[in-house]
DNA sequence: AGCGCTATCGGCAACGTTCCCGATAACGTT
DNA sequence: AACGTTATCGGGAACGTTGCCGATAGCGCT
């Protein structure tokens, strides 16, 4: 292995440890003659650092935990890309916890991340997560959190989201240009804070354009399997049906997608279609489909630049604060105008 | 911060550190009560073992490096949900690299996951990588390694890849069958492993249905932005024209059917369009298209699972193998037959 | 009484590194 | 000549944990 320490070194040089790590971060009161001979013989044997020692001595792992609720997923792998990206030109380094959309599963990667010692944490809250106190917790024991696009109100950390409410009113405004009335949302469980953004959001804009808000035209998902399905169907069984559809995640853009393709429906003569998601194939799809893109890169650069900045001068850092980052409007094909 | 260490047990119970130790870890040479005693005090204190500690004293970090090209990416996101899955349920966590298709920064990906002392590594080899030396030198360090997909048969190491050869051959008999005769190749760097696996059985394909082959259908892509336009129009250009393409990733599926519908080709009346992929929308999109599918979270497991199995008896681990895993064809419209 | 045994615990070293405190010798200063 | 200074280095503790080697007391046995 390579196993080379600075008692090797010290060893093999017939100097102390002491000498030896000074000289490596080259301390003025050793010799240069010594710096020299300790620097040399270190680069030849290829000495690295025990990070793992360096870590124990100094309480700190220059790493940074990523919790996440599913890695296999437009938005969060973009996020992590920012992420690591950011991460990794700043000496830390990412270690990745999955939730797959579960409140103990969360509960327990964040035991463990802190177990670990990681110097901060990243989270992105599961679908199941309502109770918050196991973060308020770990802030309490001063552990640097920032929270990004799952977010919780109910917590006084720096957030970081896209601009959901912006986002989703001009999504639902353009639905209604675009000649729609009658507009369903589908989207994630209520007490997501980007949840209830987006729904503002919707409201608002209906509110502005003066159509009556129709709780019936609101559907919550649980990222169940299959679960899309049965809740189009529930939108289309209704009377007057709805014109179009305007969904808050990845997930439920494509499953829309599908599930009204297989019911027969044209899109966009029958329904209209629009979705907050990342999906970079969205022009590809049968029909282009309109999208609310939300900068997952940014979103994951912003939350990582920001937790390093609250590790490395913990007590003298920013307040706490709802960081939003704008969202961009796509129109395709699948909320075209339709003429008679 | 959460700092409850033995020694403070032990100084609270008036204890050794060496019998809280052992209490902890229920050694027979404990009186029960004293373990009693212990146990309670620790779960009071929500006392947690330090591991970097452990690390330092059992020179194992529980922490398995992951590289990759890019976390972006349909195939490799599913890949690591599946190794984070496995993983986790093994008590290992989780580091992600990214290399970005450089070679350089491969390398020094690998040496910062060896300075952090993982205890084994997964990689997925960059596009630029052609020389494996650097990996060579960190197995002969006695590290256990595993690749996966972007593999190099130059190394002797647990190798995890799809069938690529079976899957291509299979693609390209699908093509035949369809009625097709002319069939482009846009594929990825020729030195990689499963580049040349998947040309041979594209070739093999060829062969069996008495069609010649012919180099000037074959590209190679760099994993360069907007490419895959320029490779498109050199194979229209000539004569006569493919009638079908067949791409070797991601990237270039998508990609490839953009520049298509740009171009204003009909899917499948002009031109028959299959790839090598894992996106999910493939059926969403515009033709529907037709896919080899890698099962990418399968592959990940069975490389982490190898893995795991190298750490936890080094010595004694079933020699370094290729395993391939089935890959399956989805035939859409994208590959329809063309009557007339 | 002397012996060995068991049960139960503590001391110490070690993992690799840094940092505080000394130690030593060669100087220059008074 | 006695002292302070400077340059250069070593010793040891500490970070949290485990494991080896003892240490002690109580017990039964000869």
């Amino acid at each position: 292995m390579d196993n080379v320490t600075i008692k090797d070194i010290a060893k093999a040089l017939n100097l102390s440890t002491s000498t030896v790590s000074r000289a490596l971060r080259g301390s003025y009161e050793i010799n240069a003659e010594t710096k020299r001979l300790v620097m040399e013989y270190a680069e030849r044997l290829n000495y690295r650092p025990n990070p793992i020692a360096l870590s124990l001595k100094e309480n700190r792992s220059r790493a940074i935990g990523v919790i996440v609720p599913q890695i296999a997923n437009y938005f969060f792998s973009q996020a992590i890309n920012g992420i690591e990206a950011i991460a990794y030109n700043r000496g830390y380094h990412v270690i990745i916890f999955q939730t797959h959309e579960s409140y103990e599963r969360e509960v327990v990667n964040m035991q463990q991340a802190v177990s670990r010692r990681v110097d901060g944490l990243l989270i992105s809250l599961s679908s199941e997560t309502s109770d918050v106190t196991h973060l308020k917790e770990l802030q309490d024991q001063g552990m640097p959190v920032v929270l990004f696009d799952r977010v919780s109100s109910e917590l006084n950390a720096t957030q970081v989201v896209a601009d959901n409410f912006k986002g989703a009113f001009e999504a639902t405004e353009h639905l209604i240009w675009s000649g729609r009335r009658r507009i369903a949302h589908l989207t994630i469980p209520p007490f997501l804070s980007i949840t209830q953004e987006r729904l503002a959001g919707y409201r608002a804009a209906l509110e502005k354009h003066g159509i009556p808000y129709d709780e019936n035209l609101i559907r919550y998902g649980t990222f169940g399997p299959d679960e899309v399905g049965p809740m189009v169907d529930e939108l289309l069984a209704q009377n007057p049906r709805p014109d179009a559809f305007f969904t808050a995640s990845d997930r439920l853009a494509a499953g829309c997608l599908g599930a009204l393709q297989k019911r027969n429906l044209r899109i966009p003569e029958d329904i209209a279609l629009i979705g907050f998601t990342n999906m970079t194939v969205a022009e590809l799809l049968s029909p282009p489909m309109s999208t609310v893109v939300q900068p997952a890169q940014e979103i994951g650069q912003v939350a990582v630049e920001r937790l390093i900045e609250l590790i490395e001068r913990k007590q003298k850092a920013a307040p706490p604060s709802v960081i939003k980052i704008p969202t961009t409007l796509v129109a395709r094909d699948s909320t075209r105008t339709i003429v008679g």
